[in-house]
DNA sequence: GCCGCTGGTTTCGCTATGCGAAACTGCGTT
DNA sequence: AACGCAGTTTCGCATAGCGAAACCAGCGGC
């Protein structure tokens, strides 16, 4: 699997977290066959890392149908974690505010791989949301374009290589709105995202780089495209945004 | 290094994890010694294990003084475990109530080896508190002794183990509160800690069990000890904290 | 009931893997 | 400079752990 015969990965490692990375949100309960198609491992293998998984406590075990769903030590690895984001804290009080004047609503996310991790959102309006916790695409979403857009030449291209390679056949389009975006990130500051990830959902993200050696964050607001039409973000809620990202900043490094 | 040769258990991934188990809310950067003498394993091996882990993004590298601290794959990992506690929505609104009635902190944890992990609270004065994502022990905690006393004979024993040979001196003492602790289960329902995990600090908590296969979770209520003194906790709100399991029980399984 | 399926676990032998002693590097100190 | 300390790399060896194939256990279908 891994390219180079590289003596310092140590591949058992690997392939555990692996079947741990293929549970989701929308994942809950997998069978071991499907761990096995996912991860492209033999059967015998998954059944090994699966069991010791299980007896470490980051997978459970569900008998009756013979199925895995992630464990307590998993939520407790994740809380260990998030209390690190600690932009999360002095993001929160802003994120609301700005949900409120905007009436749309607003979010904060960290990368993962060719995913967007949301960490924290609040609405204005019950209606549809991309709920905390949810993991969006990399490609197709406003949060994913501003991240790419904030990072150095060497990662940036290293990361749209992965999503090249992830789905070929969506690789034209996606590349065309990268460019969009890197224009628009150039020109405005922030990146939009109009009906891609979504139909009908438009929104807007800007990138904050903490430049403490972490990773880029992001910031976004999002909303039904009718709401929410371009010109209203362009206009309005982009410029809010950097606005946010400034106090946030300056919140941050008094 | 594993007691049995136990053919199933792959002992490179449970390395692994248990390099990722080091971080905790309180660790934030660990240096690769520390993280070798918390394991107890070589340092070459930590740094092959801390190697693979960073470029699975589940750890962070921090030059300068080179240290680790946990990555957004663990924290994403975290979201989509937490995604599955179903009861936390469910309990969440009740919390919040308990919380208001009584002027305390209200709490929901689950177990995560000899630890508590709290994953939902409220509080009423912003005095103190454990925080949400705190992780307490089992042994000084209502919160623990309340899960402990919800346990089968079987994996109470275990779990009585495991904190007997990891803190040795302090058992005579944990053994004589668990005594207790059990007595009151039976009697009343619930566990009290009156100054076992901070000396200032009293608590109750009553255990649900979801009878779905899944573990436990508890609920409990803390404060300062001269606000919630033995005879409150006894007759108003641990019987609130019945009342609410109760409620749970209810609205889980209608 | 019998039989064939599908999904999971166990066996077993071979080889790649990943471990650890020791050597090496790079940095901060006296 | 020389030392000490933390981390990384080298290298040879034992064994861990992989995967083909065999085994098992539920589940329909006939």
């Amino acid at each position: 699997m891994a390219s180079p015969p590289d003596r310092k990965f140590v591949g058992a490692l690997g392939r555990g977290l692996d079947v741990l990375r293929c549970f989701g949100p929308r994942d809950r309960w997998l069978a071991n066959q499907e761990i096995a198609a996912r991860t492209g491992l033999a059967r015998p293998t998954v059944s090994r890392l699966v069991y010791t998984l299980t007896q470490l406590g980051f997978l459970r075990h569900a008998h009756a149908p013979p199925k895995y769903a992630l464990g307590n030590a998993a939520v407790s690895l994740g809380y260990s974690a998030l209390s690190q984001i600690d932009i999360r804290r002095s993001a929160r009080p802003l994120l609301h505010a700005l949900s409120q004047q905007t009436h749309a609503s607003a979010h904060l996310a960290i990368n993962d791989g060719v995913h967007m991790q949301v960490v924290d959102t609040y609405w204005h309006s019950a209606v549809f949301v991309i709920d905390i916790g949810s993991r969006v695409p990399v490609a197709t979403t406003s949060l994913g374009r501003a991240y790419v857009c904030a990072l150095p030449e060497e990662e940036r291209k290293s990361i749209l290589e992965q999503i090249r390679v992830r789905r070929p056949a969506d690789w034209p389009l996606a590349r065309r709105r990268f460019e969009q975006a890197f224009r628009d990130y150039e020109q405005y500051g922030f990146c939009l995202a109009l009906g891609d990830w979504r139909r009908d959902v438009n929104a807007v993200a800007a990138p904050f780089d903490p430049r403490d050696g972490t990773k880029p964050v992001v910031v976004g607001c999002s909303g039904a495209s009718f709401q929410l039409g371009p010109e209203l973000l362009k206009r309005d809620i982009g410029p809010r945004l950097l606005a946010l990202v400034g106090n946030l900043r300056s919140a941050l490094h008094p």
